[in-house]
DNA sequence: ATGAATACCTGAGAGC
DNA sequence: TGCTCTCAGGTATTCA
């Protein structure tokens, strides 16, 4: 499940191995995956063929790759993408097996070949015109924890305007981007806060704390995560050493609390689930709390 | 403004 | 073995 980490490693990935090399041809295998590119694929087949990529960007879990008419040109639009659910680009030659659900192949002017597979479909590509910036697609979505121009205090005071659960405030990604579920869980448990809390009485320290803890559980992610790939492979899947070893809160259900041994619970939320530890972060009563 | 519901998807796993 | 059901969940959209 790509968060924000899974996603920068993606875009490191695509920065050393794709940008500087021209898309000479673009083959879509389903044309599911390019439905946010309302021309439709022939469209996006045209646009993109001899398309140089000359940088790779990100803002949340979004993702694009600058787009040029010449290796030193200046780039004005992009390929905007998004791994969804169970995205991920690969790296290979051209003779290499295709790996299953490939989605969309872009042959590179070396023979190589940027593959994009995607089992649930979820995510997909678009070409953004002049979007090389900011694609104009995602100019709702928040900047993200790892932004240098992130501002907490602006944060602060959007949150607290609103009148909602504090995980519901976190994964919109107009208020913050970048934060799922998995990372939304682990940093409620740090701090610690029930997902329920109310946003509208959440202390300043409280909001200070909550946005540290994100930033530091995606930064923790980010280091495990960037050293899984080796030089011909961009991958990303929902496998990273991270999931295996450090999550404290997703997917513990009925395991020990690690700070006071309670019994994590599961509750459903949003269509997906809660994990939460009852001692340490226990449920608000009357919505003040 | 907020949120709830829904659609979009596949495959793993459970239960029968 | 094979069927049906549930679950995983990010985002856009529509309705209350």
């Amino acid at each position: 499940m790509p968060e924000l980490p899974e996603v920068e490693v993606v875009r490191l990935g695509i920065a050393d191995h794709v940008v500087g090399h021209t898309i000479t041809r673009v083959v879509v295998h389903d044309v599911r995956s390019l439905r946010r590119h309302l021309a439709g694929p022939a469209d996006f087949v045209h646009r993109v063929e001899g398309r140089t990529v000359v940088g790779a960007a990100r803002r949340g879990k979004y993702l694009w790759m600058q787009v040029g008419d010449w290796t030193e040109g200046e780039a004005s639009d992009a390929v905007l993408c998004h791994l969804g659910m169970s995205g991920q680009f690969l790296v290979s030659e051209a003779d290499a097996p295709p790996p299953r659900h490939l989605r969309v192949a872009l042959t590179l002017d070396d023979g190589r070949e940027l593959r994009f597979a995607d089992q649930r479909i979820f995510g997909g590509m678009s070409f953004s015109e002049d979007g090389a910036e900011l694609p104009p697609e995602i100019a709702h979505i928040a900047r993200d924890p790892l932004d240098p121009l992130f501002d907490p205090a602006e944060f602060a005071t959007r949150i607290r305007k609103r009148q909602t659960g504090v995980k519901r405030a976190i994964l919109d990604q107009t208020l913050i981007s970048g934060v799922g579920n998995i990372y939304a869980d682990e940093a409620l448990w740090r701090v610690p806060l029930h997902y329920a809390r109310n946003t509208r009485h959440l202390r300043a320290r409280e909001i200070e704390s909550l946005l540290g803890h994100v930033g530091d559980v995606m930064r923790e992610a980010l280091a495990q995560g960037g050293t899984s790939f080796d030089a011909l492979y961009v991958n990303v899947n929902g496998n990273s050493g991270y999931f295996d070893r450090s999550l404290q809160a997703y997917g513990q259900e009925g395991r020990p609390c690690e700070r006071c041994g309670t019994p994590i619970r599961r509750d459903a939320f949003m269509n997906r689930s809660s994990f939460w530890c009852p001692h340490c972060q226990p449920r608000p009563r009357n919505g003040k709390f």
